[in-house]
DNA sequence: AGACGCTTGTGAACGTGTGCACAAAGTTGC
DNA sequence: GCAACTTTGTGCACACGTTCACAAGCGTCT
């Protein structure tokens, strides 16, 4: 299955269980497109994929389409997280529903600073990581997210995969290496944030940018 | 400029300021090829969309490139942006150091929640959602960051685009829709959590997957 | 049963992105 | 000043992803 296939399946499910809970049963490839943002002929290849689980004439039905999408994913398995790194980020990130829903469970919260270490977020006690590799053996964790400070990003992902996990989502702002046979994804507002700045500066974002100066007195004047 | 070009640009810009943070003066499209984590050729390719920057049988003079880079995507300006939604998440972005250095000020934080107007966060006011309009006209805001939950991202960012925002970052989770000449990114923890269930679903990870149940048990031993 | 209308699934063309391999161009050493 | 070495910039071939367009298939209506 095609890279670029497998990161619509999700957006694809997002839009079957909006239409689910409206009590829908059948839905067009046309309709289901439009709903998830994408053409119709790329919806129909994707789902191809899976299998042929539409009917001429009529279309998919949706619970039938979103179990085999879940299933696909694998997401009909309970998913144990670890998040390293219970700042502002880690907290956001423990305190997420979002993820219950879709079979991740946060197992566990890890943290380096002592201060931080015995704290209860989202229902659990925030563990010290030098606790990090017991806590990814006995949980059974295979998913990590990393929330840190970017210095600490690239020990953490390696001490990660040495304790055996072989998938994670880094929210730090770093670059990180990891080996072979690890799925590394990452998360950076700085660089979604770029990547808008670019365009926007190639539209008539020139007229609405203001140097630093005057932005921080506009900002004074009406802010403060 | 192609999009996948654009798209890594942010990453080169954070490899050469760690460059010149350890006071590397020039280096060589492999060396920075590595730390960037690609390929050599394509960051010569990209590099020459900017253009002949570099210098043959040398490499690139750091300072200079990165000042390049920094032009191009229009970090030489000051982006001001307002963030929509100061629960969790929005409190964690609010306070996200990596905004300011890089040419991104938050201007100002909006929610409709009118138990947290007035609240002062990462030393703004939170500001009623009511007012969304004047802030962006008032401030110049070109860029929307979209932190709400996801029954209400739709609205919010009609109401941006509405107002004159051309730019919007999306983290709720929710398929949004906006018209052409309006850019619009999505951050999604959940989206990329399943990308990498699908992955580890096909590796090893059948082994580490354990039942909800099962899960659930193992998680109060051990943290319990 | 047969004709008609609708929607899927997919072959084929097109466009975008990647990576090799090398000529061009600069630097260094003698 | 010239030869040897290093590294950039890029033409070209290939891989990947997207979109069109339509045949195949299903349901419905007469």
């Amino acid at each position: 299955m095609p890279e670029a296939t497998v990161a619509r399946l999700p957006l694809y499910l997002r839009a079957l269980t909006t239409l689910a809970e409206r009590g829908v049963a059948t839905v067009s490839s046309e309709e289901l497109a439009a709903s998830a943002g994408v053409n119709s002929a790329k919806l129909r290849k994707d789902l191809s994929y899976l299998g042929s689980y539409g009917t001429r004439g009529v279309g998919y039905e949706v619970d039938f389409l979103r179990h085999q999408i879940t299933r696909e994913i694998g997401l009909t398995q309970d998913w144990a997280v670890v998040i390293v790194g219970i700042g502002n980020l880690g907290h956001a990130l423990a305190n997420y529903g979002g993820f219950a829903s879709r079979g991740f469970r946060i197992a566990a919260l890890v943290d380096a600073d002592p201060g931080r270490v015995g704290e209860e977020v989202a229902g659990l006690k925030v563990r010290h990581a030098d606790e990090l590799e017991q806590i990814v053996q006995d949980l059974g964790i295979a998913i990590g997210v990393v929330a840190t400070p970017a210095r600490a990003a690239q020990l953490v992902c390696d001490r990660l995969v040495a304790a055996g996990v072989t998938s994670i989502l880094n929210f730090a702002p770093a670059i990180v290496q990891v080996p072979e046979g690890v799925d590394l994804r990452k998360v950076d507002l700085s660089t979604e944030m770029q990547i808008l700045a670019y365009h926007e500066q190639r539209k008539n974002g020139a007229a609405l940018a203001l140097t630093a100066e005057q932005a921080a007195e506009l900002a004074e004047a009406v802010n403060g």
